[in-house]
DNA sequence: AGCACGCCGACT
DNA sequence: GTCGGCGTGCTC
């Protein structure tokens, strides 16, 4: 009798070992039903052991093994595997997330109907005009159709079933079953020319050894890196070999998307993002996995792709948060895509105009290599960027009187302009004048936010909702005053100063949907709009030709944020939405306000000087013994008592106190800065090493013993390693 | 995580 | 006399 090793979806570090009669190692990587405490899961073959891990009379056989797939092959679940062993998450639960859901069902009627095509070798049978039979007959009926394959549908092939002319070629190899929808073959979209930045990178590229290389492409905004991932997948596709190109948000990319097609309209492009339909997104991963995909376009959850001929991977906008999950398995997939680009042994590029100082510090160690892209394509030049100092003059809701005269100009010019704030909603606050009362969420430490176009209240961390009120509901007072400023409220004063100008506000309130979200840029593009208000939204991802002012409003709130990532996170922002100023052949400014004009951050910002500013901040970083320069991993701790969370991490602490070695530091448990969310109080502990090595046989240590610890019903605990938020 | 078993309070 | 509270322990 054969045990398999099977991973179940529960929260469990361990796998199951099963009875299966018939298995053979060609059953690894199959879909299993195995029986599971009193009822039954569905789970995934990941090995057949030479012995059971328990008393082989208490394995229970396996109900079956779901042989209708192919089976996922060995690199895809070593991934799985380094991923539940790196992020300390059970293996279970990481094919659980790996796996679309609802997978099998995506092989079934769903598919299209197949279609026969006539091969190279039913082409050349052809052309050496051998015996004539009804099977070439039919072949040059099916040649004479058009230039490029000739295809049936399903039922035809019905039609001319066995022993017919279609089943005589078919069975002679003139004549394939081409699972898939006929390619429109129409002319590809000619590449533009490219710069001599981009010829030179691309020629490093091209001329790097084949293989794992993993590449940093430091480009400005504005200089095509865009293209040169094309060009690149061009050569890969050209290869035969499949592409996976990560995008941070797939809803913000539709002209990626667009572009990507056009460029290669012969090749299959899958998209694969959370927001997909169950049934597409499996037959996303279906047709990865079967080789039929060629180009995989997708957010972070596409690093799980299987991809047996895959050539090359890219990471666009490689800085971006979103590659880092933020609950349930805390994965990095940018950081995954690594892994799996040198677990394959092919080139990984990592695109960014404002790379994270972990890459960058790598490209420093020469772990990755350092591909620059310096100037503008469209020969645009880079926006003057202009520091406007709000101590020395009166702001009209939150906009100086440059940043005013500024957007007037732009307005007599026909141009548009961009005022960036970083907070929707109306005001951030509403208070009594009289008492003091704050519009508090009654769930989170944060204060509700007023929305005034449907006049409510919002916390926008939980999502608390309720009216606003007419007068204060501790004293009555009438004179309850919003404080602050967001979109909405720049938005209506912006109106008010420019009666004349179309103003258009880009947040997640106005672009709730995604047709909403459409509508809204297709009228920017038509030139719908003078000024556009947005939060950062809008710096993601968008040419926008006739936008030549970006004014960055309220800069200063994140200046000194106690998060040691703050500044890099604010300079990114900053170059990321300054860098939608004249991306065309207009000049772009930038005006910046803030009260501390001479921060070092600015300096690096005028210069368009990534290269200072990462510098400054790794020195920083050096100082402390921080990122890069060290590992981090976040305990977390949330219940409905602040006491019970830290209580747990205090005895989580002293668990580690036997063998915790001197190259693990651990903190103390601290409140989170939001410390209440969703009537959850929480609490962390930081733990930090030199050494990945060091900190990860730590982490499997201490988690086991964590694990022991029983922790009353109401706390709820989860691991972060390499945390983004500290 | 589920879902059992397992002992102590207010109800038909 | 039971229904049910959630404490603890297991899942191959």
């Amino acid at each position: 009798m054969t045990v398999i090793r099977v991973a179940v979806p529960v929260p469990l570090p361990q796998l199951f070992d099963y009875l299966a009669e018939d298995a053979t190692i060609a059953d690894i990587g199959h879909c299993v039903r195995v029986p599971f405490g009193r009822g039954e899961k569905n789970g995934l073959i990941l090995a057949l052991p030479e012995t059971a891990g328990l008393d082989p009379a208490r394995l229970k056989p396996v109900i079956r093994i779901q042989r209708d797939m192919p089976p996922l092959p060995p690199d895809w679940m070593e991934l799985v595997e380094f991923t539940a062993r790196y992020y300390h998450a059970p293996p279970g639960e990481v094919v659980a997330l790996a796996l679309p859901p609802g997978l099998r069902q995506a092989d079934g009627g769903n598919e299209p109907d197949p279609l026969l095509t006539l091969t190279d070798a039913g082409r050349a049978a052809l052309t050496e005009r051998r015996r004539d039979s009804r099977a070439l007959a039919l072949m040059r009926e099916l040649a004479a159709r058009g230039e490029h394959a000739p295809l049936l549908r399903r039922s035809a092939i019905r039609r001319l079933a066995a022993g017919s002319a279609a089943g005589d070629a078919l069975a002679r190899g003139w004549l394939a079953v081409s699972p898939d929808a006929p390619r429109e073959r129409h002319r590809a979209s000619a590449p533009p020319p490219l710069t001599d930045a981009q010829a030179e990178a691309l020629e490093i590229c091209r001329a790097a050894p084949a293989g794992f290389v993993a590449w940093l492409l430091a480009g400005v905004t504005g200089s095509g890196k865009t293209e040169i991932y094309l060009r690149l997948a061009a050569d890969t596709l050209a290869a035969g070999d499949q592409v996976l190109m990560l995008v941070p948000e797939i809803a913000l990319t539709p002209q990626l998307q667009e572009r990507v097609r056009a460029r290669f309209p012969a090749a299959r492009v899958v998209s694969l993002h959370s927001e997909l339909a169950a049934g597409a997104r499996a037959r996303g991963f279906r047709q990865a996995l079967d080789g039929r995909a060629d180009i995989v376009l997708g957010t972070r959850l596409a690093v799980f792709t299987p991809l047996p001929r895959l050539g090359l991977i890219l990471v666009d906008e490689e800085h971006d948060a979103s590659y880092k999950q933020q609950e349930g398995i805390r994965y990095s997939a940018r950081d995954l895509a690594v892994w799996r680009a040198r677990q394959r042994n092919v080139p990984v590029v990592l695109g960014s105009a404002t790379p994270s100082l972990e890459s960058w510090r790598h490209a420093q160690s020469n772990r990755y290599r350092l591909l620059r892209l310096p100037v503008r394509a469209l020969s645009s030049a880079l926006p003057t960027v202009r520091i406007i100092d709000t101590r020395r003059c009166r702001l009209d809701e939150g906009i100086s009187p440059p940043l005013r005269e500024a957007i007037d100009a732009r307005i007599q010019r026909g141009e548009q302009s961009l005022v960036f704030l970083n907070r929707r909603g109306y005001a951030p606050v509403l208070s009594c004048t009289a008492c003091g009362w704050v519009s508090q969420c009654p769930h989170c430490s944060a204060n509700r936010v007023v929305h005034l176009a449907d006049r409510r209240l919002r916390c926008h961390h939980c999502g608390a909702d309720s009216p606003i009120p007419r007068a204060c509901p501790v004293c009555g007072n009438q004179d309850i005053q919003p404080f602050g400023r967001g979109t909405q409220r720049v938005e209506t004063r912006l109106a008010e100063l420019f009666p004349a100008a179309r103003v258009l506000r880009i947040d997640r309130d106005a672009a709730r949907t995604p047709a909403r979200r459409e509508s809204l840029l297709a009228s920017i593009a038509a030139g719908e709009a003078d000024i556009l208000v947005g939060t950062q939204m809008m710096a993601k991802g968008h040419d926008f030709p006739r936008i030549t002012l970006v004014g960055i409003l309220g800069a200063d709130a994140s200046l000194h944020a106690a998060d040691f990532r703050a500044p890099e996170r604010l300079f990114q922002q900053m170059m990321q939405v300054g860098g939608r100023a004249g991306r065309a052949q207009l000049p772009g400014e930038v005006l910046i306000q803030t009260e501390y004009p001479a921060h070092p951050i600015y300096r690096c910002l005028i210069q368009h000087d990534f290269d200072a500013f990462a510098r400054m901040e790794l020195d920083c970083r050096l100082a402390a013994n921080f990122p890069p320069f060290s590992r981090q991993a976040m305990l977390r701790a949330d219940a409905p008592e602040l006491a019970a969370a830290m209580d747990f991490l205090r005895r989580a602490k002293d668990e580690a106190a036997p063998f915790a070695a001197s190259a693990i530091r651990l903190f103390d448990p601290v409140p989170m800065r939001l410390t209440r969310l969703a009537r959850r109080e929480r609490a962390q502990l930081l733990i930090e090493s030199d050494h990945r090595a060091a900190l990860q046989a730590f982490l499997t240590r201490w988690l086991e013993r964590i694990r022991a610890l029983h922790a009353p019903r109401e706390m709820r605990w989860q691991i972060d390693v390499d945390p983004l938020e500290v």
